[in-house]
DNA sequence: CGCCTTTCTGTCAACGATGACAATTTCAAC
DNA sequence: GTTGAAATTGTCATCGTTGACAGAAAGGCG
């Protein structure tokens, strides 16, 4: 009973006598042996996990995401492992060669600001790669993300509708100029109606980011009268400082927020916001990083998904 | 220049000529040599790696202590693995079995119910283990937990002091027997007072879970006046539920949570709680865990943390 | 120079699995 | 009983690194 008989037990592998595989997973059963992952990926180049790195654990749309994520990855009996990088290029680094090093059959990145081509740099070294949120046209990249031009621009032009015109925006500071598509629709929306739109301020996309960003717009723009916010969490701070300077939402100034994560129904008032919707984009984060690691062929076409008002309370 | 030597220099041993060196540091940079961790690992049986492993990533009380964790073991050059299980006791065997077999160098448990038998058997394969909040007397495992009784006293008395006498608890559905802590202080604080207490119902520790058992609790037992809730995920949920009973919290029925997560501060009103500190509890594990790691020792003393009642406007 | 010590570098085996292929056994057919 | 093909099992090398130890080079001293 060589240990390459065991193997094959183990491995479900076709030629070996029913006998012999009764035995061997008794013995499997008697001695509890477990086989060694690390020499078997090691030899195998595949190790039957997924990493899913995010930028900050601590926005609710990263756990949630992770969820969705991690459920659909386990119907391939492949495993998910979470990190998160702070939005730190570095620790970036730090946490993708370990992932490659561990050699994971794929990650999905949520990307750190300038970091591409780091990411370039990982998929030569043949790591799988699904980048969220942003456009990278190298082999072994594959590239999902909301069509957030139009997202911001569905947000606006409720504001416009419902009679908002000194309408601000809250960016996060962590965008580069290429991802500032927020942005974007936001301009376009306002040059589609023929109007001037407000201020942008940038600011790191927390809930404090939201209230130091907002006192800073208020200051800039003391009659605004609705603010479009880069994502939910800044859009609830924004709630916050609005109310803290003794305005209130809606009636003196709308917000409207992205993403739609839970707690934005939760909170008073319930968010006007534009829903990301996290199953879709587990679905075809996923359905990307499948076929990646199946195919060996390198390119995956960009995929763009569409998203969703959602109006409550807020505006 | 053999394997060996460039081996040598990668770790920075003791032993090569300077020359050798920096020859062997110009190939790596020209090349993009990057160690194999796998083989590493497979050889050494450690791999710089710590799992921290949870119920529910949903849960904002785990992100940000798995930041907190993240930022500890990181000032030992580690890297931080998360890991869910959902609450079930498969998927924790899973994702053990992940990283044991990747040899983790240790990992932090939020068990899930009925897996300590589990978690011993995975201390006997060499795994080293911090469980947080439980009690498992076994060689290579570690605990740390809140003294949890303490922290529903003192939520009990407040309630007393302000004049509650109706008071229920909101449980979870999720703790075993053993792990009722919370319920034995609520009852405790009761017993102090020579006072009865009123219903306890169990629900998942969710929002969704905390409006149901409200529905409950207030069906068992309507003139109920103030509320502990398991968590804070679930008081946010009672005080949905109140409301939407027309009852105003904390007028009519008030609410006290446990873990003081930074959303508590958010919602308004905003959460009377039993503040869980994130900060201490990532320092102990890792210290836990870093003791464990380094000394071959098997035994740590158990861990017993201080809990504070925050007040704020739910009670 | 020879000898010893110290410093540096290389060889070999091992970690535990699997790929490639060889050897053995089984079994049907003649 | 022999033969050949198919089914089963085993052998060996390999993945990329490090532990143990041996060998080579360099330096010190009489």
């Amino acid at each position: 009973m060589s240990a390459r008989t065991v193997s094959r037990v183990v491995n479900n592998e076709y030629g070996v006598a029913e006998a012999t595989r009764k035995q061997v997973l008794e013995a499997i059963e008697e001695l509890g042996y477990r086989p060694n992952l690390l020499a078997r990926a090691l030899i195998t180049k595949r190790s039957g996990t997924v990493g899913l790195v995010g930028g900050d654990m601590t926005d609710p749309y990263f756990p949630a995401l992770a969820e969705a994520v991690h459920h659909r990855v386990s119907e391939s009996g492949r495993t998910t492992f979470f990190a998160c990088t702070g939005n730190d290029p570095l620790r970036q680094d730090m946490v993708l060669r370990s992932l490659w090093s561990y050699a994971v059959d794929g990650v999905i990145v949520f990307p750190a600001p300038d970091s591409i081509d780091q990411l370039r740099g990982y998929a030569r070294l043949g790591l799988r790669i699904v980048v969220v949120d942003d456009v990278v046209d190298a082999p072994g990249i594959a590239c999902v993300r909301f069509d957030l031009v139009t997202g911001a621009r569905l947000g606006v032009r409720h504001l416009l509708d419902s009679g908002r015109r000194r309408v601000g925006m809250l960016a996060s500071e962590l965008s580069p100029p290429r991802r500032r598509r927020r942005e974007s629709g936001f301009r376009a929306a306002f040059d589609d109606a023929g109007l001037d739109h407000g201020a942008i301020v940038r600011a790191p996309p927390t809930v404090q980011g939201g209230e130091a960003g907002i006192d800073r717009l208020l200051d800039l723009q003391p009659d605004l009268d609705a603010i479009l916010a880069y994502n939910d969490v800044m859009a609830i701070g924004a709630v916050r400082a609005v109310e803290a300077r003794g305005r209130r939402v809606p009636d003196d100034i709308a917000v409207v927020g992205f993403d739609d994560v839970e707690l934005s129904a939760y909170v008073r008032p319930a968010l006007t916001t534009i829903r990301l919707d996290r199953s879709l984009l587990s679905i075809e984060v996923t359905r990307a990083l499948h076929s990646f690691i199946d195919a060996p062929g390198d390119r995956f076409d960009p995929v763009v998904l569409p998203v969703e008002l959602v109006v409550r309370q807020s505006a």
